[in-house]
DNA sequence: CTGTTAGCGCTTTCAC
DNA sequence: GTGAAAGCGCTAACAG
């Protein structure tokens, strides 16, 4: 079958109305200052008069670059009270999207063999510029193979090995953590506990720095910390244990909203108000978060900011900056709702 | 700048390797049958050995058509408990890389015309094969403007113009509601109340009509209804209303879990237990209706089938079906949690 | 069944 | 400052 006629404007068809050649309309295009001012303006006018587009199959051909931005879609964990993911691809799209690059997604079965093994066949079969990737961490083969290949790329969540090398935009959960360790002791709150993640998560380790941090500034114990996986379920029972200790926690600060909605089921249970009797904070500003009553204290990720930080620095990479890797680690927002006040529970 | 080497493999490297032409090589790929047994196998062993992956630029400047499918990502709405279109758009994703395609994600301001210019532009630029809508409404500006550009597409989201011609897949609000009133009213409530969405919304008016088909077919009364904005407030004033009546409902059907939430709210605030009380029901199964206390009862949408459908119907489209669009409706699973359930809350 | 030719739309030489 | 030529990798059409 043949190709149809698509009916798209293409660079000869502005030459010839602007009685130029392609070459001109092309330059015109890509380097304005090449073209006399006259021309040049002639040119745009037929560019918008009859709505050229440029083509990107034929740029990308001749170029070997696409504009395209590769980001592989992680399946939506329904266990998890988060948007996180969901709020990034609009953010990281609408980014793309005003920078002039296209998302396109990319597909594996979990495994980072898999994962790499689909870049490559990405690679091979477009020409995308670069990846973003998400939720790296400690030996990271995708890093390694992304690197390898020399292809750009800029990852959501820090380089934890220390590779100077990478361009990173990641918020920063230690100081979110703190923030609101300190806001529960500045209620008056003097037995904080903690409940977070097993050690092997860099994520869930820097959340409960904050809690020590926040602690220590304020001299106050550090005996009550669970490390749990990401599940209601676990946060429910760590809740439990820590409210069974001789001196119990009357604030529960925890690195999830799932792990604090656990905490909330169990004072449920124990006939206990958040807030009123024991403070509860979360992590990640989930819809559950505001949904719940009383409402979760949590910690809000500015996404936006995220998004066009790593666009930024993918625009950075390919423009030839390559010797200078932009890291951005933001602060999180705490978002005060009704679990860790005092007062009775407004929202 | 020149076109770097890139080290890709093409066809003349794999044509030269087999000792063929390069068009015997697109074909071995293509149109096996049209290639001699032997050569194929000696054609398909080189493009193996070599890691052979055809270039998708060059093909869709060639063909264009691009297998790329283009999806819009819209704001995730913070407000609403539902991971829905999270959950979907990995479906999605997937669905398409089974299938050889790749989704490309379109941006677009609101509105219909920024939408509908977004998509041209693409177009124009891409030569996308085909489109993916979701969120269909009446009257769709969407759907009218890529009619008449001739550009495939399906649909999250029947036709609700009655438009024969769209393949669309979509999930029965109406059985699905059903399901849920005639699950409460095998509990024995008689008092069933129905909380949804304005008339204007074709999805919430299906919703209802489940409702209403329940009730009558146990001949119960169907006087408690509300219609009102989709956000956990007015679910819970809703709710409210309802029972404040002078015969107050003992059940109450959400057209959502945002209002259903609103609803275990008001429940909250009155000092009634959902399930035990009042049994409630949502739509969507979002993450935070596993998560509250007690669970809430809803209609799970089976999304990955969604997804497989409508790159199902697209693969369709392209290949060539016009004549036979195709009309896929899916049935909810009703889940069932503690709200619903008289006896003590167990989870 | 296989090879040759041509061209999709664009952009980097390199002349003029 | 502008144009002509060439080619990115692929495949339809046509010969052989």
């Amino acid at each position: 079958m043949a190709p149809v006629p698509h009916g798209h404007v293409t660079l000869v068809q502005v030459a010839r109305w602007a009685g130029v050649s392609a070459q001109t309309v092309s330059n015109a295009v890509n380097n304005p200052e090449r073209v006399a001012p006259a021309t040049r303006e002639r040119i745009l006018a037929a560019v918008e008069e009859l709505g050229y587009e440029p083509n990107l199959s034929a740029r990308a051909l001749r170029n070997r670059s696409s504009s395209l931005i590769a980001f592989k879609t992680r399946p939506a964990r329904t266990d998890k009270a988060s948007l996180l993911m969901d709020e990034f691809l609009y953010a990281l799209n609408a980014a793309a999207a005003e920078a002039g690059y296209h998302l396109i997604l990319c597909h594996a079965e979990d495994g980072s063999a898999n994962e790499i093994k689909a870049y490559r066949d990405l690679l091979k079969k477009t020409s995308v510029d670069a990846f973003v990737l998400a939720e790296t961490h400690r030996n990271d083969d995708r890093v390694s193979a992304l690197r390898s290949w020399g292809v750009p790329f800029a990852s959501f969540g820090r380089s934890w090995d220390g590779d100077e090398a990478t361009s990173w935009v990641d918020v920063d959960g230690r100081a979110g953590t703190r923030a609101a360790t300190e806001h529960v002791a500045a209620q008056g709150h003097c037995r904080i506990g903690h409940i977070g993640w097993p050690a092997e998560s860099e994520i869930g380790s820097e959340r409960r720095e904050g809690w020590l941090e926040g602690c220590r500034g304020r001299e106050l114990e550090t005996d009550l910390q669970a490390a749990v996986a990401d599940t209601l379920e676990a946060g429910r029972q760590a809740a439990h244990r820590m409210l069974d200790s001789s001196r119990p926690a009357t604030a529960l600060v925890c690195a999830s909203d799932t792990l604090a909605l656990g905490v909330l089921r169990a004072l449920h249970e124990r006939g206990l108000r958040p807030g009123a009797d024991v403070a509860v904070t979360g992590f990640d500003d989930s819809p559950t978060a505001a949904l719940v009553s009383p409402g979760l204290t949590t910690l809000h990720q500015p996404i936006d900011v995220v998004g066009r930080q790593l666009i930024q620095s993918i625009d950075n990479l390919l423009a030839g900056d390559l010797r200078d890797p932009q890291h951005v680690l933001l602060e999180p927002e705490l978002i005060v709702r009704g679990s860790s006040l005092p007062g009775p529970p407004r929202q």
